[in-house]
DNA sequence: GATACTTTTTGATTTAGATCAAAAGCATTG
DNA sequence: CAATGCTTTTGATCTAAATCAAAAAGTATC
């Protein structure tokens, strides 16, 4: 799962329009401008609605406009939350998209979003026919290559609380905006270690 | 710090000639063949040779055209392995070349070996002049991404014993080329456990 | 406002793996 | 082939966080 990268300076915008993301990164002509505004499906989803199953094909990519979105899978019976999803930010299933395998990971919506969906073919083919779309492609990558290894950081070297107090720092509107166990599955703990943390009884 | 793509099914050749490697990938034009065997340095480079210290800015890209690499942090005053990087491997230090700031990173070379580097400044301007290498360039951060999502997802969910078994598999080589103790530190667990583990002491 | 359901917290116990310390194996070198 | 310096293994103890179980708090429903 390609996933945020929330170590780019995202703005506290609720809101991401594609077109405007885009003019932040790159110039767009209007004929490219045109093409992702016809080829990116804008779609109004509800709370909970399911954006990809586990173990399923999904060549699918989405840009969150406005929302939030989690990406989790079920290990041992158990739903552990692999990321969170804010508005401005594309994701997609590496695994399907790129290695051609059966995602791992489900997506779910987790409050009323905006998001937009394209085939990941479909999409290769405008980039392919723009240069600035290529430039930024890599950078998406690159943030999310970013984003990751900051990740796998903090999972290996932080302790539980090191790793709390840092989503506090980086992310403190999404503690607000989902359940304790998410949080806690996200961070690689139990709900039970995660209440005691913010207790301070730890 | 960008890695290897292991995913990929990397041929096990002890030499991986970079010109060989692009015809693999894309179609090379004479002249983009020339460019590169000019932009990118060809080194031999001894068993021990520091490549890039932790802490310090580098805004070189790598290429591994035959031996070892290994990249490594310093946590609490212990080294700690973060990557193995063979031939046929591109890599960089995310943070210096893409986020302009110090790479928290260190590399050595683990064996006598063949190295091309390019400043990336320069093989920015290659990749923009050359449509294939953008293409190439996109697949090498995708094979990237998907190799810290598994890291990740093996740290977070596999036990000591499991993350021993996969890269067993994944790379038998890897384990009779490199000290145990890198090896320990790379799959996030002591020296100590990874012998008894070996002894099936556990 | 009592009933049922969900989410969070608290408590007791267990465990995987770390830490500390030392012994055993293996190489290199003079 | 002793002497020295690595690398790996073994042993004893400790600890962060998991697990299991249940209580408390919060929210929604009739």
């Amino acid at each position: 799962m390609l996933g945020p990268s929330h170590n780019s300076f995202r703005p506290i915008a609720y809101y991401m329009d594609l077109i405007l993301y885009l003019r932040q990164h790159i110039t767009l002509s209007p004929e490219l401008e045109a093409q992702v505004q016809e080829a990116f499906k804008k779609e109004e989803l509800p709370k909970g609605y399911r954006l990809l199953s586990p173990n399923n094909f999904s060549q699918k990519v989405f840009y969150i406009e406005k929302g939030v979105v989690r990406t989790y899978y079920i290990k041992d019976g158990k739903d552990i939350t692999h990321s969170f999803i804010l508005e401005g930010t594309f994701f997609v299933s590496i695994e399907s998209a790129f290695f051609n395998s059966p995602s791992p990971y489900g997506a779910e919506v987790l409050e009323q979003s905006t998001i937009r969906t394209i085939p990941y073919q479909d999409l290769e083919k405008v980039i392919d026919g723009f240069q600035p779309l290529q430039k930024l492609s890599r950078l998406v990558m690159i943030g999310a290559v970013k984003t990751f290894s900051d990740k796998l950081y903090s999972i290996q070297f932080q302790s539980a609380q090191e790793r709390y107090n840092s989503m506090l720092e980086k992310f403190p509107d999404i503690m607000l905006r989902v359940p304790l166990g998410h949080i806690a599955s996200y961070l690689g703990i139990t709900q039970e270690t995660l209440s005691r943390i913010r207790a301070g009884k730890v």
